[in-house]
DNA sequence: AATGAATGAGGATTCATTCAT
DNA sequence: TATGAATGAATCCTCATTCAT
């Protein structure tokens, strides 16, 4: 048994070394460097071997694309504790935006890459990780309304988009750098300025 | 006199024969595929005249970026027409998803690609061109604010950019086909609907 | 003994299956894909039991050779019943060829590889069953001289050789595609044709 | 004009260049080991640089295989000198056999593989060359119709199938190493005897 | 001004084989 | 007896770039 087990936890540690040091070159250098054989220099490992762990490259992209939701859910899952509705609501976008300047590469791949979804569209576990995230932004719209912070003819799939477009907008143009203009500011407080704007707006609703 | 000019009218119509390929391949095939080697193909030069003109694959994607803000800048000048001011804030949130939503490929280059930037953070006209864009957000928002659209005391700074990141985030979530979990919506009426209530929202700046 | 019984037989099965799912790769994807990998895949056995009973990828290849002479034979046997001695031969060449259309992948490895060649040049084997084949041919026709289909002093090994060669080029031309050029016939119709007209030939021998 | 010249010039050289190393690799080393890459080594330039002699691996085979058939057509030519039209066509098959043995892989190349067929079906030229070989044979076998050789009534057609499957038999199965089991004798006696007493046949077809 | 020729580096995969267990 | 894990070598091919001309 226990040789079993030890087989079993060197195949997972290798695994999970394949995928983070896929997960560092793609933060590292980004979606065009990451190759099957830059992977395999960097654990020191055959690049044929990689293989044995990965169907091929889109497979490896498939594990590190389900990965970093899992991450996302995580990172999350905390602002469930928040009593209020709409602090709830608050938070979440909070979290959502932390996480997505605290992963870069991560959220690249889930939100902002072409390559999963041309090359997986066919899977649909992909869909699934997305429909997720955004049936838990609806159900917290759903939330404020049922507490009187949103109109009841309020509909929650466009509002729900719309949160979502918001802060993705914000963390996709910081991760691209095209906050870099405002060279004189702090840009991430220039986020939390912006959000906190947009939450304000959201009071409307009411 | 007339020799050099038409030898600069000739080294005029080259680049711009190079560039018209360039952003033909990207819009046709990509990014990905849009190699030296197939725009010298395409234009039946040599892959080394290119180089001629641009000094890299960097210079000429510089050239590309400007080129695109400069048809964006067309695109959103329609707007100008526009009478009222609120309104005319509308129509340039529109008329820039439209322009992203048509213009793909330039849209990319110009806000959600990593290469050009990276590449050329030096050069300083990459900055002024996003500059002039969101200036051109501040100034409406001014005239909003002007015109009683907008309270006096709302930043137009925050407010400019909370509108870019909603229609940036609208546009690139779509580019990048995450409305796809959607299927059994139209994904450009989803856009229209979202904007549509996001401008609702701008009622409560009033 | 019964287990020592026993584990002969596993041995053998065993042997068996990797052969089976080896001609079956041959036949239903070609020489260049029938890999000792793909045939591990096929019996859900590790590449490296396949070496436990095969020494190599060409000592593979000599034992589906030498089956497949095997099945040749039983092909061939059928004619045996044939009364007439020269409508015999005429049988065995039919039977020759409608073996080589059916089994392709078997005529190749037999008759038109030169990979078992190369590497088992050393064993006798090879030659027995390319022998047993070509004498099965030389005893019809000494039966066709005996019978009085062909003259006396008719040399029963350029005649056996002929025999071969016409038949084999007929499959080989075939299998490699090399009738194509016909595209406006059956192409087998064209074998049977020219294999009549060959035996009328063989008329003017008596 | 001269540099224009010495330019074709070396570029012709650079392809005839390619061309042979890649006929000896075949040759010496069978169609399974001729890669791009061998062939670079070979005449020791870049695999890189074969590309632009090339378009890919199917385009230099088309070439070889064009070559070849050019190669095949020069030696048959030299029988038009024989006045008799039987001994034309025996004449004709003695120069098949002798070209098949003298260059094996160019034969192989033409009449034996499936990769060049497979690969480039669609193209017309392949199937013309065979064509104009076949046709050849026919023509042959009409003289020796109009001289009385053979009768009226003979399918061309069937006859020169039957004549090219008779001499390809004998050549294919010689290049296979297929008559090594005949050791005690000289492999290519065998074949000129064989030949002979296929000749012999076609006499009853007056 | 233009280019033909060349290449080194790198891309994803697949393979036959070995070896410790 | 059986195998999981590993790999070096090979495959075809594309790329951005340089340089002599």
């Amino acid at each position: 048994m226990s040789i079993a087990d030890r087989k079993d936890r060197e195949k997972k540690e290798l695994t999970e070394l394949i995928l983070k040091e896929a997960r560092a070159l793609f933060l590292e250098e980004g979606f065009e460097k990451t190759s099957i054989r830059r992977i395999a220099d960097r654990i020191e490992y055959s690049p044929a071997t990689i293989y044995l762990y990965f169907k091929d490259k889109n497979d490896l992209l498939l594990a590190l694309h389900q990965e970093s939701f899992t991450h996302l859910f995580e990172a999350l899952s905390s602002v469930a504790s928040v009593p209020d509705a709409f602090e709830r609501l608050v938070a979440l976008g909070k979290a959502y935006i932390e996480y997505g300047l605290k992963n870069p590469e991560e959220y690249e791949l889930m939100f902002m890459l072409s390559a999963p979804l041309e090359a997986l569209e066919c899977r649909h576990e992909l869909w699934c990780d997305g429909q997720k995230a955004i049936d838990l932004v609806k159900m917290m719209v759903d939330d404020c309304k049922a507490h009187g912070y949103f109109r009841k003819d309020l509909d929650p799939d466009t509002t729900a988009i719309m949160l979502w477009a918001q802060v993705h907008g914000l963390v996709s143009l910081y991760l691209k750098q095209r906050f870099k203009m405002f060279q004189d500011q702090d840009q991430k407080k220039l986020i939390d300025k912006t959000f906190g704007l947009f939450i304000k707006t959201l009071q409307c609703f009411r």
